[in-house]
DNA sequence: CCATAACTTTAGTTGACACTTATATAAGTA
DNA sequence: TACTTATATAAGTGTCAACTAAAGTTATGG
C-alpha cells in the first residue's frame, strides 16, 4: 500500500495508469503517447507500477500487454478511508503504533 | 492536489497527519512522538503538509498548534475517485490531455 | 533588556529517483 | 541463421527530497 501511494505520487505514472484503466495496451502504444520521454523511461515506470501491483502484465509473443489492476486502487481507496477514520479514539496508542509502522515500511523498501 | 499526493507518499507525514487528525497539537508534542528524528525534520514535514493544505497552523504565544485539514483529504478522495472513473469513454483524448497535464504540473513545481 | 522556550530556517550531505544512452534478451520472420 | 521487432535492463547523470547541526526568529518572564 505504501508502494502504491509512492507510485501514484508521480504524475507521469498516473497518466499511464489512466491509459490502461479500461483497456489493455502494449508497452509501445503506451510509450507512443509521450513525446518528451524515452521508451526506456516508460518501461521503468511500468516496472514501478507493476511492483506496486497497480498494473498487471500479460505476455503475448514479443509484446507485453498491460492493464490496470483496479482492485488495488479500490484497496488503496479504502485504506485511505480507514487510515484516518478508524481507531481515532485510541489516539494515545498511535505514537508507538505509527513509529513501529515507520520502521517496518522503511525496512521493506 | 498533486502536492497532497506527494506529501502523503512519505510515511512519516502520514503518521503526523493522523496525530493531528482529531485534535490540535503543538509542534513539540508532535516531534516528541518520534524518537529517531530531529525536531527540525518534523518542522520541515509540517511545512510540507501545510503547503499541501493538509494541515492548518494556528499560533498561540510562542507555540504553533497544528490540526489536520480534513476537507483537503475529502477533496483528495473524490479527486482520486473521479480521476479513474470519469471521462474514461473519451480515452482517445487522454494522451494529449495528460501530456499537457504533465507539463503544467511539472511547471508548477 | 536579557534569558529562555518554542519553533523555523539555512547550509550542507546523502540517498533516492526520473531520466538518457547503450546493451541485452526474447520471439517472430526471411 | 541472420535480421527485425518489442521490450527490458545496465550504467551513468542531474535533480530533488529527507535529514542533521547550527543559527535565526518571536514571544514571554524575570
Amino acid at each position: 500500500m505504501d508502494a502504491a501511494l509512492k507510485a501514484l505520487a508521480e504524475p507521469r505514472r498516473r497518466t499511464i495508469l489512466r491509459l490502461v484503466w479500461s483497456q489493455e495496451l502494449p508497452a509501445t502504444d503506451i510509450a507512443d503517447r509521450f513525446r518528451d520521454v524515452t521508451r526506456s523511461a516508460i518501461s521503468q515506470h511500468l516496472a514501478v507500477l507493476k511492483e506496486a501491483d497497480l498494473i498487471v502484465e500479460r505476455r503475448e509473443g514479443t509484446r507485453r500487454l498491460y492493464r490496470a489492476n483496479t482492485q488495488t486502487m479500490a484497496e488503496l481507496r479504502s485504506f485511505l478511508d480507514d487510515y484516518w477514520t478508524s481507531g481515532l479514539e485510541r489516539l494515545r496508542d498511535v505514537a508507538e503504533a505509527s513509529e513501529a509502522d515507520e520502521r517496518t515500511t522503511r525496512g521493506r523498501e
